[in-house]
DNA sequence: TGTACATCAGTGAACGCGCGTTCACTGATGTAC
DNA sequence: TGTACATCAGTGAACGCGCGTTCACTGATGTAC
């Protein structure tokens, strides 16, 4: 996908195929959930026999976390493009870049909701992620921290929270983010994810008002400003 | 279980085994989750014969419907003592019943997890909830709207969404909280389900804060005081 | 209190299904001289 | 440009497994006279 340039037809295509597979895996997925993701079935609609797919993927194991991984880095994609337009704009009205970038979350999980819950909703169970998923994931916390620190420093007491957070921000890395801004980062993602979560897993459905006025309220009032 | 008095032995009986199939459900959902659930495994558990099951429960579906009735039924039941302790203690600080309500759901959720997920976590595949649960759930949602109605009144200018919630209102039936107190419960309900439902699939997991200040801190703010 | 019958719990065999995965093999595609 | 060989995609058969569910049957428990 990347430098089909430098590539020979047999990769060319060996690339074409998975990606095809992938393709299926996740439609398998959205009508079906991923726990009952099935390598014959994907096999079978794309008019292979089973054994073929052992060609791409040594096992089921290994496709799901190429999709695992594929929607973090989708979603590291979305944040970090939707970051940058937000830097151009400077819209600083509001809550800065954080509005910006619930946005686009939750357009990107509304384009397919199946990819959002894969990542965020339910573990599958028995599957265990390798490490350079947690990294991307981290990925995503460092973009929301960014954006979190693009508001003015807050002019509230400090919390309890905040005074936890000072000496327990393993998640934060090195990143120079003071304790309340820390807090709206978290703040941020669980309010989102809340709204989001709930509605995708179809809890509002014949409840009557719209989800999205309700997610934008939830941004209105975020801690520390 | 109710009225154990008046029933027979046969009866009494049935209603054990019942309530071991039940047991023995929870505690494979509590290993594998909700999608595995395997009438063979837990036959096999209570070294009785597949097929004896059936005398039980009528399928698979019948199993899972009563455990997600049951459920509902707890949360409800939690929800309600907590809400008769809060009134009688009269405990009107910080975010009045709202807050023993929310501690209350979080103890809940943390004792049994996966009990907590296979009600609002993301919905098992091909399985839909019988008309009944939707009323139980919606009981649940009055139970919020009464803690929610504890507060004194808003006193800040009205939010798009109060005026949208002012004629989207079928989930509250005819409950008489004013679009402050809806938007109140809403937020309640979708905040403690932000925090909760990542806490308990473990994507705080080596993050090294503790979730319960930053639920805590979510309901510090709640909208509408 | 004892006998005849009905009810009901549980068994074992069986059906059909789909799953992940392995293995030996065929046939096409690419590579080296 | 042509031949010899290596690489690799895909097949079909097979293994072992567990699933939900049905069916005819045995044996124990309760009920009616």
């Amino acid at each position: 996908m990347a430098d089909t340039g430098t590539a020979t037809p047999r990769e060319r295509y060996r690339a074409q195929v998975r990606a095809e597979i992938k393709e299926r895996a996740w439609q398998q997925i959205a009508t079906t959930g991923a726990s009952a993701l099935s390598l014959n079935a994907i096999a079978k609609q794309m008019g292979m026999s089973g054994p073929a797919l052992y060609r791409y993927y040594a096992n089921r194991d290994e496709l799901i976390t190429e999709l695992i991984r594929d929607a973090y880095r989708s979603l590291a994609d979305t944040l970090r493009s939707a970051a940058e337009k937000a830097a151009e704009e400077g819209s600083e009205e509001g809550g800065g870049g954080l509005v910006v970038l619930a946005h686009a979350v939750r357009a990107w999980a509304l384009r397919d909701p199946q990819r959002y819950l894969l990542i965020y909703g339910t573990p599958v169970p028995g599957y265990h992620a390798p490490d350079d998923i947690t990294a991307i994931s981290s990925q995503i916390m460092t973009l929301l921290l960014d954006a979190a620190s693009t508001t003015t420093p807050p002019r509230r007491p400090e919390t309890p929270l905040d005074h936890h957070l000072a000496t327990h921000r393993d998640w934060a890395g090195d990143h120079p983010a003071p304790p309340a801004v820390l807090h709206r980062a978290l703040s941020f993602w669980t309010r989102i994810h809340g709204v989001l979560s709930l509605e995708l897993a179809g809890h509002f459905a014949g409840m009557g008002f719209d989800p999205a006025l309700l997610f934008a309220a939830e941004l209105d009032d975020l801690p520390a400003r």
